[in-house]
DNA sequence: ATGCCTTATTTCATAAGA
């Protein structure tokens, strides 16, 4: 983060600048000469990542870019980190009250992690997929975004600049996938999942919409087959969901298509902010 | 053009993704 002395008055207090990103990587393992070539070209302050597939976070080559690193994984599956070259402290591995599968007293599996960079506190959140609305894997999800919001709601009275941010595996609005006709009875999509996000955002939370550098569909996920990219039949289904105070701070917003392109990338585009605080 | 699926693993087959 960068301080901006002005030279003015007191009354003007000086604003620090903070390059926020989100991105669901599918393995860190197998992008990780990607996520390093972006990171040097996009220069984000922090970066919330989602799906990095592994229990041996590669720590060392990001802190050599700068990052000090707090990861979260469990394995082959799942797992989330948080980068931050502008500090790193108070790291939360799940939330209170998480549920885990198949029964909710399961132990969680590696889905959130919560930090603190310079007065910002982040959580990077992996949702439960869900599968399909008749497997138990839906009721798991409902539950799991049921017990992140109660978490949230403590959250956000503790810690005012708050983002929560993510692969949400749930698409806010029929706008938000390339045919919702496509959709009808699949996961992503249901009311009920849709309410969860609103008890989100009943919270206090802003859903901030990123712009598309092309198009005017704000995907930030396309299938890999058939060519679902090269036609922008995406998803947006990675969120921003920022507090009062980082949403009316947010300069810019936008998803890093480029990311999404070229050789062995991941589903996910990356999500960039630009936040004054 | 951006180009028709990818990942990790119980690896030459499978489960999972959304």
């Amino acid at each position: 983060m960068q301080i901006r002395c002005t030279g003015a008055p007191a009354t003007a207090a000086n604003v620090a600048h903070v390059r926020l990103a989100t991105w669901n990587v599918n393995s860190i393992k197998a992008r990780l000469p990607r996520l390093l070539d972006w990171l040097r070209t996009a220069a984000p302050d922090i970066v919330c990542l989602q799906e990095t597939k592994t229990g041996e976070f590669p720590a060392e080559p990001v802190g050599e870019l700068g990052y000090e690193s707090a990861a979260h994984g469990d394995g082959r599956w799942n797992g989330v980190a948080v980068l931050s070259r502008v500090g790193l402290t108070d790291v939360t591995l799940g939330f209170s009250g998480e549920p885990g599968f198949p029964d909710p007293s399961s132990p969680p599996e590696a889905r959130a992690v919560g930090v603190t960079c310079d007065g910002l506190r982040l959580w990077s959140v992996y949702v439960p997929n869900g599968r399909t609305p008749l497997d138990p894997h839906y009721i798991y999800k409902l539950g799991w975004l049921a017990a992140l919001r109660d978490a949230m709601a403590q959250e956000i009275t503790l810690h005012p600049r708050l983002v929560l941010c993510g692969d949400f595996n749930v698409a806010p609005t029929d706008a938000d996938v390339w045919d919702p006709a496509v959709f009808v009875g699949s996961t992503h999509v249901t009311l009920e999942e849709r309410e969860a996000l609103g008890q989100l955002r009943a919270l206090g939370l802003h859903d901030v919409v990123p712009r598309p550098l092309k198009g005017p569909n704000p995907f930030t996920y396309w299938d890999y087959r058939a060519g679902m990219f090269h036609k922008d039949m995406g998803m947006r289904i990675d969120l921003v969901y920022a507090s009062d105070a980082v949403a009316k701070g947010t300069t810019d917003a936008y998803i890093d298509r480029d990311a999404r392109k070229g050789t062995a990338p991941s589903d996910h585009a990356p999500i960039v902010l630009d936040i004054d605080i």
